[in-house]
DNA sequence: AACACGCAATGAATCGTTTCATAACGAGTT
DNA sequence: AACTCGTTATGAAACGATTCATTGCGTGTT
């Protein structure tokens, strides 16, 4: 016997199997006396109910499933945690996918998550993902965007204002005087990263006499940031940028990183540099990083909320676009 | 209708149902024209497959569980990653849970599993959790250890011998000539901080006027070691070790901020430095850091792979106790 | 004494897939 | 023509929990 069914206990308390199942299901319905022996039956067997038959039963699962973009970044795993924590206290529970930007992955975790009737699911899309998720309401599996603004007005979604996320910080670094100011961040094809780009640009185009230079990366990590800022170091003096803003932290890290090396130069005395996320590790830089907070968890608290209303509500349910705001934190390298 | 089952295609291809289940699961046993019959059904109804009643006709789930004590390190999800991408290689699912440190999380994840009838449980422990282990494996669930060695011996393990990691830190801090040697780390409580402190006293001991200085520490994390770099920094230069050897490197990497603020302590040629671990950002961090490297994706992959080996095994499997040795990276911070 | 009512407990039906013993059929053999 | 194979296809049974219409029983009412 691998493991005891409802029937095991029923026949050891001698009660029928809907009376276990009351027992567990609906304690009030069921005598004391009743219960008590149910329960030591229980005890006895190590009954442990099985999932899958509930599941069959139920029609639908008790969890949902997230798609994240990169799991190893620390935005995302905030992100999944005010999930899960959200979830939890519903009584769900979050399967986790990783994509790593790859469109296959997505969509093999998006079949996966089919099979296992997942009430909902969280996405932060790689491609245009727009049809499968048409496929995926169809089948009565609702859908919402995470960390993307969509288009199509469709599906509800939640993110963050990116492009007022760049305007702050290009314009935080214009406020302190500065003039000849440098994007680092790539590959372009990145949506978050485009959209930092272009609020950069406005808040520049909009003081004269500033000007923007794009320094692309292939990556958004240190090694980049790191290269990025080493090119910048070896410059002559006179054609560095007076600041710098990294289209996310680990960048900016990098950034930091190329431009200290051998004694080069000064954060932020010549050139003050500002980040993208406010990772943990930003403020515990060696010259603290000042940054735009995103609320990771917030988003992910807030798109579990979202889509369970989804779930709940009947077909005819109005999709909403959550947009939170960015947040300056402003801490030494940008400072003096 | 919410989806179509077996029965709806059947229906429409004008066959049986264990003929669909054929075509799904046994192709070669249905002749072609029936086969493209139900392909073209179940394209037209946008069937997919229900996992719950698999599983349950199955009576075993095709995922197997992971508790890990901290989701955000990333020692932890680069073995997590591991052990994933064994698992899809084997067509298994990996579900991830983060118990924090926390023993009440840690047994709910395992309730869960249970309750899904997983294949086998991954645990890197909190507690003593022999005693539900030994119930686990009772109801048929078997159980593989990681990044924890186990006195007891029924139960397999994967880990790395952090004994032999510590003392490879203190005695190539000795190699280079310093003697007044510093371990930075905590809580004490936490066996791989206990065993690389154990390490390191080893080689210590074995060397004629080598002390060892014991820092202790709140968690292992950036902030922490920061302070412990800092009141270091603030000591007479007399009374100040000529080596620190942190329990991690997010410690180091504080202890190295720590150290060099206002232009203080230079890192290796005052004070020599290393951590453990070596996670990505050790050889981006300012002075790249020694370390010593745990295999970690290696963990993950192996003792999934005994895990497999041992759920596939009737009873009467032998289990193993699989330790790798842990690998000294030599960089900047302690050279020069 | 007859009746109605409410509370407990019952157990058959159900969810969707897989499996397996059986049937149907055609081709080859004697 | 009777037979044995071999290949396909069939459909009922099984997995385990839940649900719900039904039964049984004790209490209170008239």
């Amino acid at each position: 016997m691998v493991s005891a069914s409802v029937k095991d206990v029923a026949a050891l308390a001698g009660v029928s199997v809907g009376t276990v199942s009351n027992v567990l299901n609906r304690p009030q319905k069921v005598s004391a006396e009743v219960t008590l022996r149910v329960q030591s039956a229980i005890d006895k067997l190590g009954f442990v109910r099985n999932d899958a038959a509930r599941q069959l039963r139920a029609g639908m699962s008790h969890s949902i499933g997230l798609v994240v973009l990169d799991a190893a970044n620390p935005f995302f795993s905030d992100l999944a945690r005010g999930a899960e924590d959200r979830a939890a206290a519903e009584n769900f529970t979050v399967l986790v996918g990783n994509s790593n930007e790859d469109e296959g992955r997505e969509s093999a975790y998006l079949d996966l998550f089919e099979q296992q009737r997942v009430r909902g699911v969280l996405l932060s899309p790689v491609g245009n993902v727009i049809p499968r998720l048409e496929q995926l309401r169809r089948r009565g599996i609702p859908t919402v965007l995470v960390d993307r603004q969509t288009e199509n007005k469709s599906f509800s979604s939640v993110a963050v204002d990116d492009l007022a996320g760049g305007e702050m910080a290009a314009a935080h670094l214009l406020s302190l005087g500065r003039r000849r100011i440098a994007f680092v961040g790539g590959p372009a094809s990145i949506r978050q990263v485009a959209d930092r780009l272009a609020g950069a640009r406005k808040a520049i185009d909009a003081v004269a006499g500033a000007t923007l230079e794009v320094i692309a990366t292939e990556s958004l990590t240190v090694l980049s940031g790191r290269a990025a800022g080493e090119s910048i170091r070896s410059r002559p003096e006179a054609e560095r940028p007076d600041a710098i803003f990294a289209a996310n932290d680990l960048l900016a890290v990098g950034a930091l990183q190329g431009l200290m090396l051998m004694g080069g130069v000064k954060v932020p005395q010549e050139i003050a540099l500002i980040g993208y996320d406010d990772i943990e590790f930003a403020a515990a830089a060696v010259v603290p990083l000042s940054s735009i907070r995103q609320p990771s968890a917030l988003i992910g608290s807030t798109a579990l909320e979202l889509l369970l209303r989804e779930a709940e509500s009947e077909d005819g349910f109005a999709p909403s676009q959550v947009v939170f705001p960015p947040e300056l934190i402003v801490r030494a390298s940008t400072q003096g």
